[in-house]
DNA sequence: GATTAGCACTGTGAACTCGTGAGTGCCAGA
DNA sequence: TCTGGCACTCACGAGTTCACAGTGCTAATC
């Protein structure tokens, strides 16, 4: 593409037909977008961008669509990104403010980009780093049960209750309290599961079984965590598009409830120097999410947790990057706190 | 509706709609129930029902579709809901077992009704009643910051971090920890805020204005419960029935989410002796659920919890009223433990 | 070599016609 | 109250025509 004016007529393409949905041909082109060149001309280079599988014809004399690969190509040319608008900007702002707590940033958030973008939003919890245990504590519930309650430094407190092989007495549950902090306080939650492992075997006889049930649990404890989490709005919007999908939205609303799988999608993109990720359409055609299009962005430290928005190919990339990564770095800005 | 070849009628021409989308005709009709009467007999009876308001002809010399009130009438005839089929059964106890946490539960639930109904399914968070305050915990984060932890007999540990006027030491934290727990275990939840909003008074100086700021957040934490949530589960289901929905399905998206107007709708709705509750279209054609059915029911104690699904007006009634109650008997049944 | 004007060609989609058939309402008779 | 018969009515699909936006190609021009 060391063609300056074919890369021009390929942008002028994806913004006609993103605008119109209808197949954009070259006298159109020519008027709506002042070329200095002939209709002709650009026949020409459309011939040379179709031959590049930039481009195809639906049929035989009608105007072009981009492909996949042109839509990937238009994307990579964007240089920059263009700003918010300030509207938008304090959109944002007036949004957000006065969300009180995770949960309802998460919600708030991901509405805001539905409703900016117009296509479904997706945001992944928070993940946390060099979180370390803050505290543990044991509740009996009687019958042999006790409430394990499992307090990071940050993020969700994590409890379950778990049925032990023998009954403790106060005392005893206490005691195995006071190992259960000394051996885990501080430590990062991660090599939980694995410093758990290890408790039982310090433990005195009569609270070995217990221990062991206890740890299990605790392992449990430590690997769930919020940042599995997926919340999504805005599927409205998809139905209003939904002309944009040659099959039908059903797989693409059931590739969005596959929370697993989309949180593997999310992870896998790789986000380029202007820091967002975009995912054209796909390869293998038995992908649910063939026909649609995915716009993504890291937040956070190390930008580990993502948000994005999925859509149909025929999407306003250069607003939806730029929208998708104004939300990133307000959240990225303001969660720290 | 005491004219019961009349009832039968409906109740054919409903059946008919349902599996085949089309207005149904009078010979069709005595053709394929070998109804006793001619096709011009059934002709009389469908005028009347249309006299009745309980089926239309979408055009002049068309069969006939049932109304809202139609399917209101017929819904109401169905004396004893058909029970499952053993494989349906089976389909339940394979689904759910194994259901660890009640997250977990939620989520299978709520995609086993939307796999057995073929419809989208909503389950709300159970409502618990007589909980009390097991435990509270304050935890020093530092910065005159400190986490409040309410622990619940069942349910959900709340948490959140409060900023506080003063900063205390670690052993005025010790004392406020004192008596706010003398003050609040055993508490019922919902009394929590009552009692908490008393606290300062019983404090000594030194430890009220801190007091306050928790007694504030404990009120918030007592009064945000699970319950409020909702999950859902097949809204690909919904693409697949667009051709029943008139506009599109961006309405009934829509609703979907505004999870607070859910929660509403499904509490509002009275379920009937048959343990099910219908909602059939609307009056208002404003509301957003108006070209959509909801059959739900409660579950758990009093039935206060809901669960249920949305689909078109032109639905399975039979097999999707039993489906919710077996489902939501199935959960009553198993979530006691 | 790149660009342009001119021209013959083509497939889509809108508008129109027309025949078919399922279905109705109504009436007269059992 | 039910039934057979009959005239009538639309919706729908098939077939036809027409206009037009757009193409590819060729030959002339910069």
């Amino acid at each position: 593409m060391e063609h300056p004016r074919r890369a021009q007529i390929l942008r002028a393409i994806v913004e006609d037909y993103v605008h119109s949905r209808e197949p954009v041909g070259s006298k159109a082109l020519v008027e709506r977008h002042r070329l200095p060149v002939s209709s002709a001309t650009v026949r020409n280079d459309m011939a040379a961008l179709e031959e590049d599988g930039l481009i195809v014809a639906p049929h035989t004399s009608s105007g072009r669509i981009p492909t996949d690969r042109g839509y990937r190509v238009f994307v990579n040319q964007i240089a920059a990104l263009q700003p918010l608008t300030s509207a938008q900007r304090r959109a944002i702002q007036v949004f957000m403010d006065g969300a009180q707590d995770l949960d309802e940033v998460m919600e708030r958030t991901v509405r805001l980009l539905a409703q900016l973008t117009h296509q479904v939003a997706v945001i992944q919890y928070p993940v946390r780093t060099g979180i370390t245990v803050r505290h543990v504590e044991l509740v009996d519930v009687g019958d042999a049960r006790v409430l394990v309650i499992l307090i990071p430094t940050t993020g969700r407190v994590a409890q379950r209750t778990v049925e032990l092989p023998v009954t403790l007495t106060e005392a005893q549950l206490l005691d195995l309290r006071a190992h259960v902090l000394a051996r885990l306080l501080g430590t990062p939650v991660e090599d939980v599961p694995d410093a758990a492992a290890t408790l039982p075997t310090s433990l005195p006889d009569e609270l070995r079984d217990a221990g062991t049930a206890v740890s299990a649990v605790l392992a449990v404890l430590a690997a769930a965590s919020d940042e599995h989490r997926l919340v999504m709005a805005g599927t409205a919007n998809l139905a209003r598009f939904s002309g944009d999908f040659p099959q039908s939205i059903s797989p693409v609303l059931e590739a969005l409830e596959e929370q697993v799988a989309m949180l593997r999608l999310l992870s896998e993109m790789q986000q380029d120097e202007r820091g967002v990720a975009v995912r054209i359409g796909s390869d293998h055609s038995d992908d649910p999410l063939a026909e649609a299009s995915v716009v993504a962005t890291g937040y956070g430290p190390h930008a580990a947790s993502k948000v994005g928005v999925v859509g149909p190919t025929r999407m306003d990339y250069p607003t939806t990057m730029a929208s998708v990564r104004a939300v990133a770095r307000y959240l990225s800005k303001n969660l720290g706190g």
